[in-house]
RNA sequence: GCGCGAUUAGCUCAGUGGUAGAGCGCCUGCUUCACACGCAGGAAGUCGCAGGUUCGAACCCUGUAUCGCGCACCA
């Protein structure tokens, strides 16, 4: 192979290996494979997505496990795909009707619209598929699939009328949450409560029976008033009882003041505005239940674009709700009613989507009353699935504890049309199937809710082969944020639909938010493109980076900074690579047991161990940060700044061979170790050596071997340390080679000396027995290191030296005596505390001893 | 209102009972024959606050503050 490069440069090699990934075929998953079976299924990003850091995290984190499975033997399916969106998808077809051709759906109508969705997905849907492809996932590209593929779109059909069949999906009026923008039913989870600031309007209605006598009513949509059908108090409350049956006069609209019962009801509160609730059934869930229990009529005043209708009266039909809000103001003002406006801050429910004001809305639906919510609860309780981190697990209970049934119908026409057929005008019959019934059957108009298709998407998502080998999945990676639309659900279809859970764990990656820690998005324009950030420091840099910082199921705040850092380490590793190609053809078959090996190759492999410890604990417990982290100190001290150095110092020696059978052995598994988090680089490096010509991806997950940690190494770096802040002291130039001496501590340091040597840059280092005089002293572990002041420092800066240093060690051995001298410590703590304790106090007295010995040499 | 997170060095975060850590940034010195996307060294923290348990608390308990997130029909 030819030479490597300076620098890693990501350009130049991250097309080819994916490239090279796809021609071997090494993403496909063979269900008849013998070997056991991993598999993920890719939450579907909407058609209409952009990349965004969020699905970084949350794609880069499926692909390091997908990785890590085939690595450790299995066989791996990674299934990907994208969703409908039903109105996202929309909404982005019709504006783009609206601007290039000035027309709404209607003028196009339903099938040549759906037909122009079709052509906008089929240009434009694949953006977020090539993104990923981008980022280095390993997806079985093969299998991707769509939510309105036909098989899955019939699928969603036949489930639809299962469930109806099973009498768990009805349709009814009743009040749901209503978009004036979207014109279309959402279900409860589509709805963010906001808080708003608003006034509390205080208007009085005179009681008919009682001219003269009147009740103050407390509202903050006085622009309701003329759908009101009665005036509620509580009926224990004593300032309004005795008016219970009796009538107020509505003073909206002018023109058509009506009489309205005073009713009584429990849902009053007391304490809340005046006590006294106006009552509008058509426009307030509140309301409407109040209305059903009193039988009040329902008066509809808005249209569904949320303008005000003719009900309203001739003042305010054709306005917004929200100037009608103003008008209604006013016209209470002028008819002398207005109490008063008193701030108020409640919470409004806005769409998800659309991010207006639901409107509470009376409207015939269908329903789902969700399957198998027991079981589903039981599932997740009894750990049969696990969520990681687990304080999920309340949340997922307590909603499905007071789980609502689930509004489906969507007022859209890309979707899943509802299998229901209509026929004869009078006394409608309905049947439920797939196929039309026949002539004279019209299909009900509605599509059902996106998340009514995707819920299957863990089990449809296969065929019969694939489910046999990979169902249910490994784990599921998903944002919080799904956790009802999504994770709560599939798990019921899975149930009811396999009898089985669509999988094993669930991992909810935290949300990337900028450094003022807002949630990133696209309005808000504080998201960087992905794609941006990998050209400029590469996918592997970016993966690494990111997932570095993201512990688990912590949001993230993202620097740019961290990226960077990836991307350094990538280049760390890359020259360290490169280093070793240097000293001659690695030998893909080291085996560092055939060599006589230096203290620290022995020492390096036993960290290598520990490291691959830390690792597997990390992947059996999600811990992706960790994971990263290790793997960086391993890479980058241990192995480069510690042994690299150390090993220079052999190879103009007889270890030559053995330091390099280390070095060879330990890089094709650091490779490993990196290459679910850094795939192409590891490639590139694996091939570039010369390691072999398969893929990391086929290549064997390393073991631990049984290398015995020796802490003589640890005492060398220690001690090169110490000398190197010794230098620093007296402001040595880290260029200037001085004669260093030794008084080893021990036989073996001889052995270390000229890797000593290299360390300190050293122009030489010679042993010695008593403290050489006109030199500064440096006590360590393994001996007293002496740097020569001659011409760099005189005696007297030294002494303050070490009188500092002695009155250090003085305050430590201070408290390890106060410590060692309460009694009750010594009695209760555990005996190797304890003894911890006797050998540190040992230890500083020892230095505490050389100190005072280097201070009188200075005479 | 209920529940859940977070609060540790200037920044981003590790650290679940025994000598407070990492990276970045900062300061100092270095183009030392892999790497300036680098090397070496350094300064820097009353671990949000107040109590408690313990020989010993960043860590366990109680309370509290601030920020964030869920859930909730107070109009």
């Amino acid at each position: 192979m030819s030479e490597l490069s300076k620098a890693y440069e990501p350009a130049l090699v991250e097309e080819k290996w994916y490239s090279w990934w796809i021609s071997r075929g090494l993403f496909r998953a063979d269900p008849s494979s013998p070997k056991p079976g991993y598999s993920i299924v890719i939450p579907p990003p909407n058609v209409t997505g952009v990349l965004t850091l969020g699905h970084v995290l949350n794609n880069a984190t499926q692909d390091i496990l997908c990785r890590h499975a085939r690595q450790t033997g299995h066989e791996v399916l990674w299934l990907p795909g994208t969703d409908h969106a039903g109105i996202a998808t929309q909404t982005v077809v019709e504006r783009k009707l609206r601007k290039e051709e000035k027309k709404t759906r209607h003028d196009l109508g339903r099938e040549e619209f759906l037909r122009r969705v079709w052509e906008w997905k089929e240009k434009h849907g694949g953006i977020i598929i090539n993104q990923l492809k981008k980022l280095g996932c390993s997806c079985d590209w093969e299998r991707e699939r769509f939510t309105m593929d036909e098989a899955y779109a019939r699928k969603v059909q036949e489930v639809f009328v299962d469930l109806h069949g099973k009498g768990l999906i009805y349709r009814g009026k009743r009040m749901v949450n209503w978009c004036p923008v979207s014109l279309t039913a959402l279900s409860d989870e589509e709805v963010l409560p906001k808080p708003q600031k608003g006034y509390l309007y205080h208007f009085k209605v005179e009681i008919v029976e009682r001219p003269g006598t009147f009740l103050e009513i407390a509202t903050t949509r006085p622009e309701t008033i003329m759908g009101d059908t009665a005036v509620a108090v509580n009926p224990q409350d004593p300032r309004y009882q005795e008016f219970i049956g009796l009538h107020v006069r509505r003073p909206l609209p002018l023109d058509d003041p009506a009489i309205l019962p005073i009713i009584g009801d429990d849902d009053v509160e007391f304490e809340f505005g005046t006590g006294v609730l106006k009552v509008t059934p058509a426009h307030d869930k509140t309301d409407y239940e109040i209305g059903l229990r009193h039988k009040l009529p329902v008066l509809d005043i808005l249209n569904p674009d949320g303008t005000m209708n003719e009900l309203a009266g001739e003042d305010f039909v054709g306005l917004d709700r929200f100037e009608a809000r103003v008008e209604a103001v006013d016209k209470l003002r002028e008819l002398g009613i207005l109490v008063k406006e008193e701030p108020h801050e409640n919470h409004v429910g806005f769409s998800e989507r659309t991010d207006v004001p639901v409107e509470p809305r009376l409207s015939e639906q269908w329903f789902l009353k969700y399957p198998k919510t027991a079981e589903a609860r039981a599932a997740v309780r009894d750990h049969l699935i696990r969520f990681f981190p687990a304080r999920w697990e309340k949340v997922y209970d307590h909603w499905l504890e007071n789980i609502q049934d689930w509004c489906i119908s969507r007022q859209l026409w890309w979707g899943h049309r509802i299998p229901v057929w209509y026929s004869g005008d009078e006394t409608p019959q309905i049947k439920c199937q797939i196929e039309s019934p026949g002539e004279g059957w019209v299909q009900d108009p509605d599509v059902l809710d996106t998340w009514f298709s995707s819920w299957l998407w863990a089990h449809e998502t296969m065929d019969a082969e694939a489910r046999k080998a990979f169902y249910p999945t490994s784990v599921l990676v998903t944002g919080p944020d799904i956790l009802f639309f999504w994770v709560a659900r599939m798990i019921m279809a899975g149930l009811e639909y396999t009898g089985e859970i669509p999988f094993r764990s669930v991992y909810f990656t935290g949300i990337v938010r900028d450094k003022q820690g807002r949630k990133m998005s696209k309005s808000l324009g504080n998201s960087p493109d992905p794609l941006d950030l990998i050209a400029k420091y590469g996918a592997d840099g970016l993966r690494f980076g990111l997932l570095r910082i993201a512990p688990q199921g912590q949001d993230i705040k993202f620097d740019e900074q961290q990226i960077v850092e990836g991307r350094n380490f990538c280049n760390k590793l890359w020259n360290a690579c490169r280093f070793r190609q240097m000293q001659g053809a690695v030998d893909p078959e080291a085996d560092p047991s055939k060599h006589d090996l230096s203290l620290f190759a022995r020492d390096l492999l036993a960290k290598l161990d520990a490291t691959i410890l830390r690792v597997a604990e990390g992947y059996e417990n999600f811990r992706f940060s960790d994971i990263a982290q290790a793997l960086y100190d391993f890479t980058w001290g241990d192995f480069c700044d510690r042994f690299i150095e150390a090993a220079k110092a052999d190879f103009d020696s007889p270890r030559r061979a053995g330091t390099l059978a280390v070095m060879d052995f330990t890089i094709q598994r650091i490779l490993k170790l990196l290459h679910p988090y850094m795939p192409f680089i590891t490639e590139e490096l694996w091939s570039g050596l010369g390691f072999g010509s398969q893929s990391l991806m086929e290549s064997s997950w390393p073991t631990v071997g049984n290398a015995v940690p020796d802490p003589r190494a640890d005492a060398v770096y220690a001690a090169v340390a110490q000398a190197r802040n010794l230098r620093a002291t007296y402001h040595i130039p880290s260029n200037k080679r001085l004669a260093w001496k030794l008084t080893p501590a021990a036989e073996w340091v001889e052995g270390v000396l000229p890797a000593l040597a290299l360390f300190l840059q050293a122009s030489s280092l010679e042993c010695c027995e008593v403290a050489p005089v006109g030199f500064a002293a440096c006590p360590t572990d393994v001996g007293i290191l002496h740097l020569p002041l001659e011409g760099v420092v005189d005696a007297s800066s030294e002494r303050r030296r070490l009188q500092g240093e002695i009155g250090k060690v003085e305050a430590e051995i201070a408290k390890v005596a106060a410590k060692l001298s309460n009694e009750t410590f010594v009695k209760n703590a555990p005996a190797p505390v304890v003894a911890e304790h006797r050998q540190r106090q040992q230890d500083w007295m020892t230095r505490l001893e050389e100190l005072q010995t280097a201070l009188r040499a200075l005479g």
